[in-house]
DNA sequence: ACTTATTATGTAAGCGCTTACAGCCTCAAT
DNA sequence: ATTGAGGCTGTAAGCGCTTACATAATAAGT
């Protein structure tokens, strides 16, 4: 079933039904509702492939994202989904890891399915050795199409980027606990990621703000696992802190396990600040004081940046910054 | 830049490069060496559309979850890309609500692009009012294109499933509690899905079985948030159990908010199971009895049989049926 | 050396659409 | 009646690939 089917039932040229699937072009009343009904009852569908080899594009776009079981990816995905399927695109996704290959490897696959754009989720690197490898590919794909990353930073023509403000929050949270008298500060974090290293920039600024000198032993790599966590802390010979700021919840209520474990109460022994405001928080005891990175509004102004830049080719400012809100539960005492 | 570029710089024809990039077919070693090398140093890259329009395909299947913000959703979402990029193929997701018209939208974005196949991962109903709709477009889909349900069950041609044993799982965590001595267990659930009301089904039989009467005040229906549950039961004018069952952990957590509210401890007045084994049934305390559904092993499951219908076109057993886990941690004593 | 298999390569016909261009009508203005 | 403008519609040329078929080149058999 193609349009030479549709054209000759509903007698007229295949040029004609092609109008009347496009909406645009002139097309009198009369042939159009012909053309529609034909094509109604006959079900036919246009060919998505040959429509692609015409003009270029099939309408998708890609979705790179390390890890879509993490709460706070998979809210991101699912919004832009829902956002760009409303403007009529469809949506590849790639789940590439963490790791270098793979985030290529994935990303050469959407380039090849010829995607309009690319969305780049979390977990860029800046700064550190990694920087350059990931940056280099990241730029490739930008000169093909454009390509917005969420939470991390890319320099570069055509990669826009919407991000969050986590230096800033991270660096309220910890002068909040500074204030509060706390001063051994234990910093954990699962990732080297460029939101990381914003976060990691906030603590210090902190601290350094406050005059109290930075404790290598407090600034710790764990896996994000609650038990893990857990485990770690309770296995220091002398565990030395009155707070703790993690950069994901799941961390951040491994520490709560801790505390409970060793008697320690919240937050009166241990203050502890979570991370990304997803359900853990709420459901862990007591509820941990979290910051939400609002995945939402930075998700949503990537949208409308993207399909700015694919509509009216206009110059965009390359990059938005959303800031982070501070949501207090019972973990801290502020 | 294409394929004519290709052969021309090669010194060969079109066909020869088109066979050199297929791999299969016959080309001395000589002329093989020499296209690569132009490939390789102009970084030609086929156009997927032509090559969908000549072979009806470009490797992309669709997957349609209701929501991906939900844990296991998002781990059978990563899970099933994965195995699927390792052979080759690209993923459409869909993300379409639990709404009927949201999926059914959905589903016809996906087809129209031309997807090989489909998932469909949860929420499909079965054996009630909305159960003829809901069947009717997937069997409608199914006749363009295998479908494989996850996790959900729908009769009919081309379309097979991979499921869990919910009905069992609950059965036996229900039994359980009676035989430890729970009388008045509160079944709590969010959804119709057919997950939901095989879940219902294993409840109801263990209380058959163990000649208890079914309370109707003992079925509730509830958002699956972990407040919202909390404050639902808390609101009770008389709450009358000394059990809780529910078909997900956020549910199940909210349960053990009430009793830590109302005073009762854990598991000596109430006894709480949650369901699908997420982080939350880890991150709450007590640590949460959870039913593991064993989303992994049923998408490999689900991956295998649809692979399978790709390649060789054999008959396949219609459905699939993985055993659940009973996860035994502190809110139950069992 | 000559025919026959066998392998390697090229030619050309689609695949199903979009769209520039040309042609035909109709209608209004002269 | 004649002409021109403008609105509809049709024709045909791609888009970049795959692949059946034809052809050329090579190897093998007598």
């Amino acid at each position: 079933m193609n349009i030479y089917d549709i054209a000759e039932m509903a007698g007229v040229s295949i040029a004609t039904v092609s109008r009347v699937m496009s909406g645009s072009d002139k097309v009198s009343d009369k042939t159009r509702k012909k053309v529609l009904s034909v094509i109604e009852e006959s079900g036919y569908t246009p060919n998505v492939f040959a429509q692609g080899l015409g003009v270029g594009t099939i309408h998708s776009i890609g979705i790179l994202v390390p890890n879509i079981s993490d709460l706070y990816m998979a809210e991101a995905v699912s919004f832009l989904e829902n956002e760009l399927q409303k403007n009529g695109y469809n949506c590849l996704l790639g789940c590439s890891g963490f790791e270098l290959s793979g985030k290529e490897s994935h990303l050469h696959m959407l380039l090849d399915k010829r995607v309009d754009a690319l969305f780049l989720v979390g977990s860029t690197y800046a700064g550190s050795g990694k920087s350059d490898a990931e940056t280099d590919y990241i730029r490739a794909a930008a000169a093909q199409v454009p390509v917005v990353v969420i939470n991390g930073a890319v320099k570069g023509e055509n990669v826009h980027s919407a991000v969050c403000g986590d230096r800033q929050a991270m660096y309220d949270v910890t002068s909040s606990l500074i204030q509060r008298g706390r001063k051994r500060i234990l910093f954990l974090t699962d990732s080297h990621s460029y939101s990381a290293q914003e976060k990691t920039a906030g603590y210090l600024s902190a601290l350094e703000e406050a005059g109290i000198p930075v404790r290598e032993d407090l600034m710790m790599h764990v896996p994000n696992r609650i038990h893990a966590v857990r485990d770690i802390l309770l296995s220091l010979p002398d565990p030395d802190f009155d707070a703790v700021v993690a950069t994901d919840d799941g961390i951040a209520v491994g520490a709560v396990k801790f505390a409970a474990r060793t008697g320690r109460s919240i937050p009166q022994d241990l203050q502890i600040v979570g991370y990304n405001n997803s359900s853990l928080s709420v459901a862990c005891e007591p509820e941990l004081t979290s910051v939400d990175n609002r995945t939402e509004d930075i998700c949503r102004g990537a949208v409308t940046v993207l399909l700015r830049l694919l509509s009216e080719k206009e110059p965009m400012p390359p990059s938005m910054v959303v800031p982070c809100r501070i949501v207090r539960r019972r973990t801290t005492d502020f």
